[in-house]
DNA sequence: TCATTAACACGGG
DNA sequence: CCCGTGTTAATGA
């Protein structure tokens, strides 16, 4: 396991502090699709994604989800941060995008070594500062912005966490990561291509010039 | 004006 | 046949 974490962590964290990861964490894979974690969850750990990607979302009551952000390698769930020093539940949803590798740490280890590493501190606060740009980023989106340019931010999103720029994904998918319905998304990404911007094919969009 | 919902036809697997 | 896609009509914000 010390390898996969160092293949990823080495830059950020010392050796000692890499050493007690390698003897605390537990190394846990998952496939796409799986749910890591559920809103109003309790956490008892938090992850370090070494491989993959996770999708982490908001629900409103009735299930109805909104995309955030995707967290890669090298990343934490900022959320699992705040929840993890009381017994907070989780406000959000996590799912696997693709397979994935992670590194589960407990929660009491994640408090000790803030007071003992300054790079973990570092890393907590840089996670915490990273996600919230994140979401304020969705915020703007949502609030300012039409849903065809959320459409073409949300396309070249994927395509730089999947890095390809053909994407696997249907338009009920997209529908559900915006929060909105499936005929804009099918009307949208017909405009889209129609103006040689994507190639749509069953089950996939093929970005040509999206900026 | 633009999104949502329901409904329908088409076509590939 | 089932699912994803493309479109339309009605309705509402």
């Amino acid at each position: 396991m010390l390898e996969e974490i160092k293949n990823n962590y080495s830059h950020l964290f010392e050796d000692e502090l890499l050493q007690e990861i390698d003897a605390i964490g537990i190394l846990k894979t998952v496939s796409a699709g799986d749910e890591l974690i559920r809103t109003g969850q309790y956490l008892s750990a938090m992850p370090l994604l070494v491989d993959g990607v996770i999708k982490i979302m908001r629900e409103d009551e009735d299930g109805f989800e909104l995309m955030l952000y995707f967290l890669e390698k090298g990343e934490t769930c900022a959320m699992t941060l705040s929840c993890c020093t009381g017994s907070a539940v989780s406000e959000i949803r996590a799912v696997a995008e693709t397979d994935s590798t992670l590194v589960m740490i407990p929660v009491e280890k994640m408090e000790e070594w803030l007071g003992k590493y300054k790079s973990w501190r570092n890393f907590i606060f840089d996670s915490y500062h990273q996600r919230l740009m994140e979401v304020l980023e969705t915020i703007d989106s949502i609030a300012f912005k039409k849903m065809d340019e959320r459409l073409l931010e949300y396309l070249r999103n994927k395509s730089k966490y999947y890095n390809d720029s053909e994407i696997k994904v249907t338009h009920q998918d997209i529908a559900f990561d915006l929060h909105t319905s499936r005929v804009v998304i099918s009307r949208l990404l017909k405009q889209l291509e129609k103006t040689n911007r994507i190639k749509l094919n069953r089950n996939s969009v093929k970005l040509i010039d999206i900026g």
